[in-house]
DNA sequence: TGTACATCAGTGAACGCGCGTTCACTGATGTAC
DNA sequence: TGTACATCAGTGAACGCGCGTTCACTGATGTAC
């Protein structure tokens, strides 16, 4: 039956992130529509009156997933070296490794992503240019050398947590986050 | 009908060929067995001749595409400065971002093989660990710094071809790679 | 070397299954008066 | 404020489709004598 202005504002707000959050721990091609709604106690007919297609979520999930990743992240005191080791020291972690449904978008759809829709690809751009913002706060800077260094420290932060995400050898997917931990943390001559 | 021992040994490598390039090129979950056997121009059926499943091609098509992309990679005068340029500008470059088919299935795959079967996994970290290798050849040096230098490498140069086929921004995907290039060909003191 | 038979690579159709999407229906909510 | 009607969120079954896999069949190859 039919139901409320706010209760279909919130089933919308909540099938965006169950999706969100399903799409990060097990990919986009294996989530299906009626597992999004089944975790919510709906049955799968429902969802079109929320959603044109399971790509219109797709692309909507990715960009919900970047902002809530992007949201609680620093803004004061940027630049400060202590929020750059804070920064690295979160989102090159075991935690993130072992937690994707909370963790970056970009990090969880990178190799994926190719393959899908213009629109969901879209979307992952916007996620990895709100990465790169983040980066920039806490590797300051505007001059071409910065902006190398920042664009250097974001390939290998998400290298970092997609291989360690990848293999099955726990002793080489810690050496990889110890590793880019501390060439992204340690101060550098230039 | 039967074919001889040649043909059916030819047959079975001309399919691992196929599925490990359609792999790379298209993904593991939206390349079908009828996909693969119908560029050899052959029906379904026929591929259970030559493998047990589905998921028993896929790890043997991730070997097989490691292996096809390490064997020509350096051996001879490693170490030299040289030798390190060539393997950066060919890894880190837009021909290989353009062509996923015949380049490294760790770049290709990152993401989505975490979501495989454990044979699939191992064959990958299989195909990390070669990656690895050859890195481990052009930075030498086996002490704790060396190693660190390598493993973040290998996670900078593969985050950033993933990165840059993953974003429809051209241009940021073209800073990716010099960035990350830059980078890891610069000479840098410890 | 020649013959008779067993093997098996490849065919083509069928299988069950899960997927995204559609649709007639329901009943509470929203709206017009 | 109250009433009558239109709307539409969610149900549950059905749709077509593509997938991985199976299977009876074929005929050339391999093998045993």
């Amino acid at each position: 039956m039919r139901r409320s202005r706010e209760d279909t504002a919130e089933t919308r707000r909540r099938i965006l992130d169950v999706a969100s959050r399903l799409f990060r721990a097990r990919g986009i091609a294996s989530v299906g529509v009626a597992d999004v709604m089944g975790e919510l106690g709906l049955t799968v007919g429902g969802f079109y009156r929320h959603f044109a297609s399971k790509d219109a979520l797709v692309a909507e999930a990715i960009d919900a997933a970047s902002i809530e990743t992007t949201s609680r992240k620093p803004r004061a005191e940027a630049g400060a070296s202590s929020t750059r080791r804070a920064l690295v020291d979160s989102y090159v972690s075991r935690l993130h490794v072992e937690n994707p449904e909370r963790g970056c978008p970009v990090a969880a759809l990178c190799s994926e992503i190719a393959h899908e829709t213009p629109a969901a690809r879209e979307a992952f751009s916007r996620a990895l240019e709100r990465l790169l913002d983040i980066v920039g706060r806490v590797e300051p800077g505007r001059s071409k050398r910065a902006r190398e260094r920042q664009l250097y420290a974001a390939a290998a932060a998400v290298g970092a947590v997609v291989l360690a995400r990848a293999t099955t050898d726990r002793a080489l997917a810690s050496d990889l986050l110890r590793a880019v931990r501390r060439e992204l943390t340690t101060a550098r001559p230039r």
